[in-house]
DNA sequence: CATCCTTTGAAGCTC
DNA sequence: GAGCTTCAAAGGATG
């Protein structure tokens, strides 16, 4: 979708970066106003949606707004780690990280807890560490590792920051942070996250510097040694390996040629094989540990054989069966959403009652339809970002080689059935979550906000108030989840041609297939521009969703929105691509 | 216990 | 090149 490749390198420095820099005061009025703009929804989905479920969305979510921590603290590590990224957050808003130099990425400072590659890997779920309670406070390994030299001195950060913090307020660019985890707490448990990160090299408070950043931060080759790096899973600490890889697991026989030069020059100068943790699996030679990396005994597919990329094959030099059952599970990057998913589902889930994720992600794909561009703009930077670690870690890793690795979904789909037939017997789920979805303040159904739908990140950054022309013109699946009562099954009439329709039943996991939701690809720049809707969408709904970033491009999305129903017909169309 | 469900986006695969 | 599929996270639900 979005290419974000396009700037580069010097796209580091995009406009939208400032979006996470804005003043304390901006973001709580943001807050502030989301929370209400989310009652208004409340309220407006209220009268939308059947009421199956007397909950009163917009109590609980008031109550979940301020409670720190509605939930047990063992219930939720998500909930620590929130913490600590609202910490974090608003030490960027408190300019912490304005620095001129790194302004794109103050978040690689971040340690986070979560390992995000790792949650299925080597580590279990317990290993996926999170910052206790003192993370909040700032007392914390956290607020050592975000010491910088260069930066404002810790007192600086412990002053701004809150004591007390929204348990579901993250910052977004938390997820970058996940890379860095336990790497953090060298030595120490995890719980017990001592409020200094000793190195276990020299066993002195280690400083991260944003510089430590490579690509993007130009290394001092003499500070490296002493401070830890800014994307956790680059450093590897004591039993902990976030991006891990396993001897002879990475492709590279020299796997710190494949990286850049302040990549492995920091590797090089900051781990020493005798410091290194002997992980059988996940502990790349180098030491760089990845978290993207997930040890090959998990989620293994009973014929993993050929899954790793042709390049590993070819330049693994030790026994190529031995790799394979030992090759490491490098995981994906994620995606914007995904960033975005990670870093608020501990935020909904504090909202709402709700807990399974099915459910979740319901709603929280409606809040990244609400997302204003800016802030989406966010996440795919660092989605984009994300991207690039990930292929200068594993240059020769290719998507394709984790295909196949996880559990087929059944592929029921019944080439003979119905439209219909398929949308029943496929979607039990369809109303199953929905309404609970009310339950939250998720913005009335996506209607509209799909507008949002990422534009090339890029484009929409640099075209801030892009016409709703250019979003028309610009590929844009627009994935429409409308309301239980409206659901129509239509969703083998999505926007994807018949072909998807059939095949993509339950196989797929498209947000246009198997769930109430309607993807309305308009304006495709392909051939076939022609907009496909399934169902009449009521407008009004589309306004109600657009209400939560009223940005002027939300209103001039709707604009053409609705010019574009208007000139287009609202009915079943399927499209004859072919 | 394994898989499903659900979301969006990226990338791979197929035609 | 368009369209479809797979995977990424997450955790309750389900078989």
């Amino acid at each position: 979708m979005p290419q974000l490749n396009g700037g580069g390198g010097d796209d580091l420095g995009a406009n939208d970066e400032m979006i996470s820099f804005k003043d304390e005061g901006e973001q709580e009025e943001k807050i502030s106003e989301n929370v209400s703009a989310e009652r208004d929804l409340d309220d407006l989905k209220s009268s939308l949606v059947n009421e199956s479920e007397n909950n009163s969305s917009s109590s609980d979510s008031e109550q979940a707004e301020r409670r720190p921590q509605p939930r047990p603290d063992l219930d939720s590590y998500e909930k620590t780690r929130d913490y600590f990224s609202e910490a974090f957050r608003r030490q960027q808003d408190g300019g912490f990280f304005k620095s001129p130099h790194y302004p794109g990425y103050p978040f690689f400072m971040i340690p986070d807890l979560t390992n995000p590659y790792i949650s299925n890997g080597a580590l279990s779920p317990s290993a996926r560490t999170y910052l206790q309670m003192k993370w909040p406070l700032l007392d914390v390994p956290g607020a050592a590792g975000l010491k910088d030299s260069r930066s404002p001195t810790p007192g600086h950060l412990s002053n701004k920051v809150p004591v007390v913090q929204h348990a579901h307020h993250v910052h977004p660019l938390t997820p970058l942070i996940t890379y860095s985890n336990e790497h953090f707490s060298p030595g120490t448990p995890p719980s017990h996250l001592s409020p200094e990160i000793l190195d276990p090299k020299t066993g002195i408070p280690r400083t991260p510097h944003p510089s430590e950043l490579s690509p993007y931060y130009p290394l001092s080759p003499g500070a490296v040694g002493q401070i830890p790096h800014p994307l956790g899973w680059l450093v590897p600490q004591q039993g902990q390996h976030m991006y891990s890889i396993p001897p002879g697991g990475f492709r590279h026989p020299y796997p710190t040629l494949a990286m850049n030069a302040s990549m492995s020059s920091l590797v090089s100068s900051r781990f020493s094989p005798h410091m290194m943790p002997h992980h059988p699996h996940g502990m790349h030679q180098t030491g760089i540990p990845h978290p993207a990396i997930v040890s090959p005994a998990i989620k293994q597919e009973p014929n993993t054989h050929d899954h790793m990329s042709p390049s590993m094959h070819s330049k693994s030099p030790g026994p190529a069966k031995k790799e394979e059952d030992k090759k490491p599970h490098i995981k994906k990057p994620l995606n914007a959403f995904m960033l975005y998913m990670k870093e608020m589902r501990a935020k909904v889930v504090a909202e709402c009652t709700l807990k399974e994720s099915a459910a979740i992600n319901q709603i929280l794909g409606r809040r990244w339809h609400s997302l204003s561009r800016e802030e989406q703009a966010k996440y795919y930077e660092l989605a984009r970002k994300e991207r690039q670690l990930h292929s200068q870690l594993y240059p020769g890793w290719s998507a394709r080689d984790n295909y196949g690795k996880r559990k087929k979904r059944k592929r029921d789909n019944k080439p003979d059935s119905t439209p219909e037939d398929f949308s029943i017997s496929n979607k039990k789920q369809c109303v199953q979550y929905l309404p609970s979805e009310k339950m939250c303040d998720s913005p009335a159904s996506s209607h509209g906000s799909m507008l949002d739908s990422p534009a090339t990140p890029s484009a929409a950054l640099a075209s801030p108030a892009a016409p709703a022309a250019t979003h028309s013109e610009q590929a844009q699946p627009l994935s429409l989840t409308t309301k239980p009562e409206g659901r129509l099954h239509h969703h083998f009439l999505t926007g994807k041609p018949s072909g998807s329709a059939s095949s993509s039943s339950s196989s797929s996991s498209s947000s246009s297939s198997s769930h109430p939701s309607i993807s309305i690809p308009i304006g495709t720049s392909g051939s076939h521009s022609t907009p496909i809707l399934s169902r009449p969408i009521p407008f009004s709904s589309l306004h109600h969703s657009m209400l939560s970033p009223p940005s002027p491009f939300h209103q001039a999305a709707l604009h053409s929105h609705h010019a574009l129903f208007q000139s287009q017909p609202l009915s079943l169309v399927t499209k004859s691509s072919d």
